[in-house]
DNA sequence: TTCTCCATGTAAGTAGTTACATGATTGG
DNA sequence: CCAATCATGTAACTACTTACATGGAGAA
């Protein structure tokens, strides 16, 4: 038996300093067949690019995270005399992304979106300038959802791999804008009524 | 003629250091009726939580800032001796308020948000376990559903104070949620039939 | 040879949060 | 008199971004 106090046993058992949202997202990507670090970071930009980012400095650092608690395998595979690791998620990377799934933390809706701070403070503004607002509103939308039906072939595509997951979020996102543009077609005749 | 590099030559016609979105969510609050920096963060609680949060630890730098800059007038009045400062918004902030609701600086939508992750990576769980998460998910947006629509009475409130835009974001606040919990849905018997 | 892409790494800075500190008022 | 609420302020910390630095490979 040791003597130690009972908050350094705990940190002992619990060994790796606890993986953020960040962490995880490299470890699906790797999951998912992203082998180095410039192709997460290609396939982030590519698929959850609209409800998560993550910059090229945070994932260097959770790769080698990772690799430490060993939930991926990384090796050196230079193409030509340019080096370049890839990785490979492992059977207790496997597990720990799927306990992090299942586990009941809490999830808060947050957005953040200077749009929709914009359009709750219109009302400082003419009705014409209100309307161009709202428009510019719409057309981001219309814009996102171009991009992202865009998408939709490569989602299919994994889809067909097993991965029917990624197809939903986009799906998703799509039935986002496509519910703000709504709300803003109802609301324009009302601001179109008015007098400046 | 003055002889001094450009770049301080332009800082100082810039005179105030710039501000960004919290500040001008304390303006727009202010000019709303939210009379001290208590009476802000409340209402920033119960109308823009949902696509835009602020901590009391940004308010009050925010509203010296804004009163520096000629904005905001701010003075003291005390509840016995409790104190206490209360600002109303000057002719100029309401300038530049406006100023920036027109601006056209780019408006990016972000959303960041664990659960659309979770959902994203979900094919590493068994059918009946990501069919759990999408449950979660969808009792989320009820939820939220639940919180906006409680709200619903308030905004009415305010826009029959001739501020009609609370409505419109709450409205697509709701919007939003129904067309995830829609989508979820759809996808959720695709899951019921998978083995686990 | 020059531009774009592949590839990794890091230092410095920004924006924001949590937690703490203080103290008065109101209502049960 | 005790708890909840009103009210302000700040120090320490965390998370994340931007910008810089380096260099090879392939194509025009």
């Amino acid at each position: 038996m040791r003597y130690m106090p009972l908050a350094s046993a705990t940190r002992e058992l619990d060994a790796q300093p606890k993986l953020g949202p960040p962490a995880y997202v490299v470890l699906g990507m790797v999951r998912l067949g992203a082998r180095s670090g410039y192709e997460i970071k290609q396939t982030v930009e590519l698929s959850i690019r609209f409800f998560w980012t993550i910059s090229q400095a945070q994932i260097y650092p959770s790769l080698e995270q990772l690799e430490h608690a060993g939930l991926i395998a990384g090796r050196s595979e230079p193409q030509g005399r340019r080096r370049r690791r890839v990785f490979e998620i492992t059977a207790a990377g496997e597990l720990a992304l799927a306990q992090w799934l299942r586990s009941e933390e809490p999830m808060p809706f947050e957005l953040r979106d200077v749009a929709m701070v914009k359009l709750f403070f219109a009302d400082a503004l003419g009705g014409q300038e209100a309307l161009a607002l709202l428009r510019r509103v719409r057309q981001r939308s219309e814009q996102q959802i171009a991009t992202l039906e865009g998408i939709e072939p490569a989602a299919r595509l994994v889809e067909q791999e097993g991965n029917a997951h990624p197809l939903l979020t986009l799906h998703i996102g799509i039935a986002f804008h496509r519910a703000m543009i709504d709300v803003c077609k109802e609301f324009e005749p009302q601001l179109a009524g008015e007098q400046a």
